[in-house]
RNA sequence: GUGGACGUAGCUCAAUGGUAGAGUCCCGGAUUGUGAUUCCGGUUGUUGUGGGUUCGAAUCCCAUCGUCCACCCCA
């Protein structure tokens, strides 16, 4: 069974009723937060053309050099890919519809994203993203303001443990130079780097500072600093932006060698790490791409935004953070009369906005009753020949005491309010 | 891409190289129109797949697919 049926693809799982209530949940939360915030909701393809992703992301990055799920079309012979992430679908859609003649724009996007990595816990080929992108906003005041609202989004979750860290990565001209200086002192130890880091080093130096790798640690803390050597706007930036979160009363670690794995970001680069996920720990990252909107075409603008893992903040919600809500009441029916009289007592009861399973495929009461206690609904309502004939209903309770009442519809909507359904 | 652990009923798991089992779930019944508890009865499998060793393989070997965890990387 397992083997001669088709399997989904490696990485991309189904995820059943039993699960979906906790991503409903998650996302009515995070949409009623995002709206607080004012954010907008945008819709981009999941399809673009490749190069969209090599431009924005970076050609020495690994999502770009082994993580994209990249093939021909057909048809055309154009190069497409499924997004590996959001910001440049966002970035691209905004420039095609000239969003920002008309200011500034806080956006946001969920959604599947695509990498074709090894899975693990908290790793998926197939995963998704809430995105968060403001674009046309210089100041340290956004950035600020993105991080705020995270902590306010654990908090309404009821998530602990979750802490930040923070890093600048300066002016794009900054960082330009400071990735020389960085290649010159790493170059020298080239022999003790293994060959992938060697490359790194020619290639995208900068990664080589969050390597785990024990070996390169001495090597790593004797490298030069960014902070030490930041172009004053960059300084100033980055301290309006401590100085906001400290009156905010949110607590973060300065961490010289965070640097993130896409080649846009510049200045503010975050990342929000949990305690208790394993390996991969970060459940939102984000940072500042000044550059990003001219590279890909448009008129230069400021921006800035992140992205966290739906499926690593379900893994972060406690039991019982949300409940499965099942139907209020299950209705139960036998007899010709009683099918027909059934649906429309069902129908009525939908009309107060109370849920109802009606039960089909026939069987015995004792079957349907069944399926209604297992149905989790609070209430049977039971329509037999009597009731039908009489135009009522009887109404049980399943989940609390009391009896059984057979009476007129109209009274059982009015019982039903009555116990706040 | 590299490494380690693991694949047995829908689910959770047993079974020294000797007939593949339990719990749960599901279905039916316990005075004919009433659930979850209790009691009785019943169904459930190409032991992931393909080879090999053996008189005999769920068990040992090889390959393959998949899952999990870690490396790497990242949300």
């Amino acid at each position: 069974m397992k083997d001669k049926n088709i399997q989904p693809i490696r990485g991309m799982s189904d995820v059943l009723p039993g699960q979906t209530y906790l991503w409903e949940y998650l996302e009515d939360t995070v949409r009623a937060w995002l709206q607080s915030y004012g954010y907008l909701n945008i819709r981009t393809p999941i399809l673009e053309k490749t190069d969209l992703f090599v431009r924005s992301i970076g050609e020495t990055t690994d999502i770009v050099e082994k993580e994209m799920y990249t093939f021909t079309d057909r048809l055309n012979g154009e190069s497409l890919t499924l997004r590996p992430e959001g910001t440049a679908s966002c970035v691209r859609a905004v420039l095609q519809h000239n969003l920002l003649y008309s200011g500034p724009q806080r956006l946001y996007y969920t959604g599947p994203m695509f990498r074709h990595e090894r899975p693990q816990q908290g790793r998926f080929r197939q995963f998704h993203q809430v995105g968060v992108e403001a674009l046309g906003y210089p100041g340290p005041d956004i950035d600020a303001e993105h991080i705020i609202m995270c902590e306010r989004l654990w908090n309404k979750l009821g998530l602990t443990g979750i802490k930040l860290r923070m890093n600048t990565l300066g002016s794009v001209d900054c960082r330009a130079r400071y990735r020389e200086r960085l290649k010159k002192y790493l170059t020298p130890f080239g022999n003790k780097l293994g060959d992938s880091v060697r490359n790194r080093v020619e290639r995208n130096p900068l990664r080589v500072l969050d390597s785990k790798d024990p070996a390169l640690q001495p090597i790593i803390d004797g490298a030069p600093r960014l902070l030490d050597d930041i172009d004053e706007a960059s300084r100033k930036h980055f301290e309006e932006l401590q100085a906001t979160l400290r009156r905010a009363g949110i607590a973060f670690e300065i961490n010289p060698r965070l640097v993130r794995g896409l080649d846009y970001y510049n200045l503010t680069v975050f990342e929000w790490m949990s305690d208790k996920l394993g390996a991969q720990n970060t459940v939102c990252a984000g940072g500042r791409y000044d550059s990003l909107v001219e590279q890909l075409g448009g008129k230069p603008a400021p921006a800035c935004g992140y992205a966290m893992g739906i499926e690593r903040l379900l893994a972060l919600l406690q039991e019982g953070a949300a409940v499965a809500q099942p139907a209020d009441v299950y209705l139960v029916h036998q007899g010709e009369a009683a099918d027909k009289f059934a649906l429309q007592v069902a129908e009525k009861l939908r009309d107060s906005g109370i849920r109802v399973i009606v039960h089909c495929g026939g069987g015995s009461f004792k079957s349907q009753m069944k399926r209604a206690d297992s149905s989790g609904a609070r209430f049977a309502v039971i329509i037999g020949d009597d009731e039908a004939q009489a135009q009522q209903a009887s109404l049980k309770p399943l989940r609390e005491s009391g009896e059984q009442i057979r009476t007129g519809i109209t009274e059982i909507v009015d019982m039903l309010r009555k116990h706040h359904v």
